[in-house]
DNA sequence: CGTACTCTCTACCAATTGGTAGAGAGCTTT
DNA sequence: AAAGCTCTCTACCAATTGGTAGAGAGTACG
């Protein structure tokens, strides 16, 4: 395990922090602070705090690609969609800054959502030309393969982040709700492709 | 139709501003710039940037239940989703900003959760007491009542307002879109709550 | 008329923001 | 040893932040 360059360090750190406390809650001196030096060395390595954020996006994106790349886009749709909520689930425990980064860059006045759509681009496309195959087949129900595509990510990325409206529901979050989450998030896909 | 006064008008531009450039990416100068006064005004009628936030995710949850006070929590549990798509796509026509406020509000590290949590708990409550009616009487199909609430939840919300991700896929969003969109909605959750 | 209240204003303020300039320490290369 | 490169630092800076103090205009009320 060879020590990540300062810069590295910089990414790792102001994707946590970005991803929790988003881009304008979080200030290069709080940053630096955090990683032990001081904002200037920040801005030599970035050039500036927007550049910081656009590169912490990538950094993200790749990340997410890296773990979408272990799923095989010519297979069974359900398959896909079972990876698909395992990985998410998993960054969920191990990562939650990711997918908090992932919500922050998809806001709707974000300037960096053309960026991370132009890295996913390619995958987007693969899941959604899997998925209409499976509904010509009649493998799976639906009507509008893109529609259904984005049905099927806003339910997972939803079930997997909200923690604050499963708390205003009375669910304390914990590891043990996070695996009952996902059970019962599985069965409801699996019963909305379901073909009739 | 009288004339709102100051404190209404500020609650009202400050849900817009919230509600799309978030908390932290609204400063009172810009708000007060924007209501044609100063920011010492704003600070005559609330008496922190913070308390007027809290104001105004009180208005946001106080019309949001206006407009969920129209669906009967006794009936049909299909027509009371029918009922919230109908409302939340709406609102996402007419009053974007309040839903972009929702989900500021309900952000994960968000401070106004708990607020937004006991105004909206009643009907939160009443749902899900519905729902585990109808998961008995084998009206649909579910294990868990709290979680399958939790998973429709996320995902009319999610369809309704991550335009940026419907952005990624190829769709540019339009009133035509947002018609299909839910029509596709619908079409999806009518399959996963479908009894066997 | 005069007093009190409501409201918006000007004038400040300390703290924090992102960013620049440039010194100096520790390397490597010549 | 000297020159150059990489990197982090101190020292600033102008702009913006949320917030306070208090003057002044307008209106209601005795």
């Amino acid at each position: 395990m060879t020590e990540p360059t300062t810069r590295q360090r910089i990414l790792d750190t102001a994707l946590d922090s970005f991803g929790t406390k988003g881009l304008d809650g979080t200030s290069l001196d709080a940053l630096a602070r955090e990683l032990g030096l001081r904002k200037q060395s920040i801005l030599y390595h970035f050039k500036s705090k927007n550049a910081l954020f656009g590169e912490v996006v990538d950094e993200a994106a790749n990340r997410f690609i890296e773990e979408l790349d272990g799923i095989e886009h010519h297979g069974d749709v359900w398959n896909q969609v079972e990876g698909t909520v395992r990985i998410v689930f998993r960054l969920a425990v191990q990562r939650p800054a990711l997918l908090g980064l992932l919500r922050e860059a998809s806001r709707p006045g974000s300037m960096v959502a053309v960026q991370l759509s132009d890295r996913l681009g390619a995958h987007i496309g693969a899941a959604q030309l899997s998925l209409e195959q499976a509904l010509n087949d009649g493998r799976v129900a639906g009507e509008n393969a893109q529609l259904l595509l984005f049905s099927l990510y806003s339910t997972i990325m939803g079930v997997a982040t909200e923690v604050e409206v499963l708390r205003a529901m009375g669910v304390e979050p914990s590891l043990r709700s996070l695996a009952e989450r996902r059970s019962e998030l599985l069965r409801f896909l699996r019963a909305a492709l379901a073909p009739i």
